[in-house]
RNA sequence: GCGCCUGUAGCUCAAUCGGAUAGAGCAACGGAUUUCUAAUCCGUAGGUUAGGUGUUCGAUUCACCUCAGGCGCGCCA
């Protein structure tokens, strides 16, 4: 988009620097070379560049083609998102990673790829076992003794549930109570998803690598290509191979495994269900992994390209201008339940979405409560339930469209302004796609919501011109189908009226 | 000390591979509706892009330095 024209190039100005010559000719040679039916313009402008314009015939006829992306081929893609640890509620970066890995995934799905949403449960190791350790320390507490919560345990107000839980089932023995307590979370987990409107296709279990022998087939591997060696009683993983600035330990001095050995065991099961491309999307706090799985990933033989790691910065709650502070040792945190009972669904989606997901995001808990015209999802889905009740008012004056729309009588400056609005859309889909950031439709929606409103306020759709009248509610119409579309993809709800 | 993210209008954020006069929303101010939804529209104002140096036709963007905020640097996950 340029200045002036729908497209410009700056091609001139790269070519002109490389051979030396004058910008403002190269770019009058340019244009003075390209015809073609579908521009109707070319303007060079200083210091160089080419602006064109489309013909309205072009649009014209546009505006009458079904619009789809094919970019995927059918290529199938992975996204492992959320796969939040079964010891605790879900916070609201994880929340966060929930909304922009669903909406990739729909994303992905809208273009052509074969996706798949997958949540991956760490029920095995350390973090289990201070798990257990504190619900039993609670149990013994609720029994009339006295808690020993281990250091580094769990305090939060949830352990004393499970612990409630369990001595109402009678449930003594650990191993048992390790699982239920497991379970407690894994279901809590599943559940929090579905009120937030997402369904995972797969959920993969820590417990089920170690049983299907993923990780010691990975060590296998590891030790076979001579990647491992032993120092002060550890086995280290020699990830410097690969770019790390230093090696890192797999198998502890007293023969624990540390997290990084099964997650490469379960990135050689995903890449063995042969995905031509697997999404990471992680936490802020995870980053300092990647170069260990990216070095497991060249260790069983597969490129590092394969594999794409999206790390979904922090979220900041704000209510009356204060940032809340969430602190994990006192149990206080903000939690996506928390989030969900006190903000409409839509709403959080939205927010989240809302920003580039490798940015920091502020959320406004004040503005996401207000439902009025500082909240710019309830401007969209307006939009959306705005042409619905027009098209309804027609509908009751008995217009409905026919299948021979005159589109070019839109000659109206806010309607060239909605026709190129909605042709955008493909590339935005595209653009979102690649770039692997959904934020994108959302302002592009934002856009086309405004771009409608505006033409709305000048020009009356339903008159007694009846092919103008036809023109305008297919314009509308089609305007309805890609904010319905784009909301869609983000997971928000597009309501008739409102 | 090292690494990563961030710093753009009062606030929250955009700005495509380095491109044109740095754009939106909210807040502020001034207007608009006898007709299809005012959860709307139009306008005004608001900027040393944290600061500095460099690279070049051109820097919010790239490099280096300084300042400020956050996160990570465990044989936890």
């Amino acid at each position: 988009k340029g200045k002036e024209g729908d497209y410009y190039t700056n091609l001139a100005l790269k070519i002109a620097s490389r051979e030396g010559a004058e910008p403002e000719a190269v770019a009058n040679r340019i244009a003075g070379q390209i015809k073609h039916p579908i521009i109707k313009r070319i303007t060079v402008h200083h210091p160089g560049f080419v602006n064109f314009s489309l013909s309205e015939d072009y649009l014209y006829e546009q505006m009458t083609k079904e619009s789809s992306l094919d970019i995927g081929n059918g290529k199938k893609v992975l996204i492992e998102y959320v796969s939040a640890n079964p010891t605790g509620p879900i916070n609201v970066v994880s929340a966060r990673a929930a909304a922009v890995g669903d909406s990739l995934v729909r994303l992905f799905r809208k273009s052509g790829f074969r996706a798949d949403a997958e949540y991956y449960v760490n029920d095995v190791g350390r973090q289990t076992d201070l798990l257990t350790e504190s619900v039993i320390q609670r149990k013994k507490e609720l029994m009339g003794g006295n808690a020993e919560i281990p250091e580094n345990g769990y305090h939060g107000e949830y352990v004393r549930d499970i612990a409630k839980e369990i001595i109402a089932q009678g449930i003594e023995d650990r191993s048992a109570i390790k699982k239920y307590s497991i379970d407690y979370f894994v279901n809590a987990h599943k559940q929090v998803m579905r009120d937030f409107g997402i369904e995972f296709d797969v959920w993969t279990l820590e417990s089920e690598l170690y049983k299907r022998g993923f990780v010691d087939r990975t060590l296998q591997i590891l030790k076979e290509r001579d990647l491992t060696y032993t120092e002060d009683n550890a086995l280290f993983f020699r990830t410097t191979a690969f770019g790390d600035d230093k090696d890192r330990v797999i198998i502890t001095s007293d023969h624990r495994n540390t997290y990084l050995l099964p997650d490469i065991a379960y990135h050689l099961d995903k890449l063995e269900r042969r995905y031509d491309t697997l999404i990471d999307i992680w936490g802020p706090d995870h980053h300092g992994h990647i170069k260990g799985i990216m070095g497991g990933i060249q260790a069983l033989g597969y490129p590092p390209g394969i594999l794409h790691v999206l790390i979904v910065q922090q979220v900041k709650l704000k209510e009356h201008g204060r940032v809340i502070t969430m602190s994990k040792r006192a149990g206080t945190f903000t939690t996506l339940n928390d989030l969900l009972k006190r903000i409409p669904r839509d709403v959080v989606r939205f927010f989240f979405l809302m920003r580039s997901s490798s940015q920091h995001l502020d959320f406004d808990l004040d503005l996401a409560l207000k439902q009025s015209d500082e909240n710019p999802v309830y401007y969209v889905q307006y939009a959306h339930a705005r042409i619905k009740s027009i098209i309804r008012f027609a509908d009751q004056k008995g217009i409905t469209l026919s299948n021979s729309i005159n589109t070019s009588l839109l000659r109206e400056m806010e309607e060239f302004g909605l026709i190129k609005s909605v042709l955008k859309y493909e590339e935005v889909l595209n653009d979102a796609v690649c770039n692997r950031e959904p934020y994108m439709i959302a302002y592009y929606l934002i856009d086309l919501a405004r771009d409608f409103h505006s033409f709305y306020q000048k020009h009356r759709v339903v008159t007694e011109d009846i092919p103008l009248t036809e023109a305008r509610l297919f314009l509308i119409s089609k305007t309805a189908h890609t904010i319905k579309d784009g909301l869609e993809l983000l997971g928000v709800s597009c309501p008739e009226e409102m």
